[in-house]
DNA sequence: GTAGAATATGACCGATTAGTCATAAAAGGA
DNA sequence: TCCTTTTATGACTAATCGGTCATATTCTAC
């Protein structure tokens, strides 16, 4: 936790020195992240860390909390789904998020997937139902909605279906990049978010037929097909 | 590259290098892996070691193919998948494979996952078909040949699939592990492997059933749903 | 303006690092 | 056996690291 000192800086620079830090932890995570270079590209001394900060792994925890931070500002700043979204369509809108932090704070996004991969399995305990929550809670509360909805098959193991689409919305992105390579349309100024290139939504609407396919207890995608 | 020194070697040697080297390289990865750290627990001299390598990348690199090589030989150890298997029972041969040796060799696992993380994305061009190919290929190739047998919908984008099950099968591991706890049975010896588990069997019974309702031509599960 | 508190600084320190190299040991071929 | 080649060794070096601290600067309250 930064110490008070931190938290007196001007917002220029906590800001500069956040900056550092994020560029220093995204190459190649804590234990090999460098202190002299933080203090260096973030043009405070050395002493002047040791003010805010206990040591480079508390940087790293406010790191942490920098990411969730950023990616609720980005959640607010995109206009809120519709309320009478359906399931499906929340979810999409949750996995498209997770997109669009990646394709905006790539770097963030590569902390969070490291922290990802040490940690894989977070969960907490439903303090009401004693019930067991994968993840940040996000997918397991839609799933959850979803259920009592009657919009998921009542099969599913919904703690498990809420790890799997965390992983997939956490880790989707690049391939997406990827996949349509240079073919991204009118990103030239880069204006327009990837996200939202006709390629990529078509792709989205591949996978979120398949996940609805999976999961929905009468999926759209299957109606079409039985009635054909 | 290791030297042809390395390889010169005795194999009680050679051996002896490498679990030093993965032991290390499984902590926090290549760039904060300490080489004394290595050649202390490995018994050598730190001059032997530059005979062997060039570097510790050169030695990373090493074990990231012997990653890939025990993979191979837990593969040829458990028995063939028979051959009337179909394509979604050898789905679940496969992902259960990767499950199995995240168990079974741990270390080699968390070093595959960090690398899987690093480079996401790892594509190649089939050279017949010119079409691309996600991953390892192994999931790549199994829903191609599903695409043939008509076991797999139609509308489905395979590549992307092959990356989602590529994903699941390297990640699903410790949150089963998780999952299931210390409910796990007859596993005091060690004798028995976890993936066996009853529990482990039936969350991997929910997973098929939802990755086959996802992306099967015609769901069991969903026969069942429908005719009931 | 002044005293005292809070903050900023970078030279410095001891520890740790990757990599080197002169030398010793072992192996091999005659 | 003896000479050559190959392999093994660990003390050493120069660079880099996290962390400290005496001192300088700035801020605050009166």
């Amino acid at each position: 936790m930064p110490k008070t000192t931190f938290y007196n800086l001007s917002a220029t620079r906590r800001a500069r020195i956040e900056e550092a830090a994020i560029d220093e932890f995204c190459k190649n995570g804590l234990r090999s992240a460098v202190l002299n270079n933080i203090v260096a590209n973030s043009g405070i001394a050395k002493g002047s860390f040791y003010q805010y900060f206990e040591n480079l792994e508390d940087l790293y925890a406010h790191v942490l909390t920098l990411v969730q931070k950023r990616k609720t500002d980005l959640v607010a700043s995109l206009e809120t789904p519709n309320s009478i979204m359906d399931t499906f369509g929340y979810l999409r809108w949750l996995i498209q998020i997770s997109v669009v932090f990646m394709l905006r704070e790539p770097r963030l996004a590569k902390i969070e997937q490291r922290d990802f991969v040490d940690h894989p399995v977070i969960n907490s305990i439903d303090p009401e139902t004693g019930e067991r929550i994968s993840g940040d809670g996000r997918f397991h509360a839609l799933l959850t909605q979803g259920v009592l909805h009657d919009d998921l098959a009542t099969w599913v193991d919904t703690d498990m279906a809420a790890y799997v689409l965390n992983l997939i919305a956490n880790l989707i992105a690049p391939y997406m990049v990827d996949r349509i390579g240079d073919k991204a349309s009118s990103l030239a100024d880069g204006s327009v978010d990837i996200a939202y290139d006709p390629l990529v939504q078509a792709l989205f609407d591949n996978l979120m037929d398949i996940i609805e396919a999976g999961i929905a207890r009468d999926p759209q995608i299957r109606k079409d097909f039985y009635s054909k």
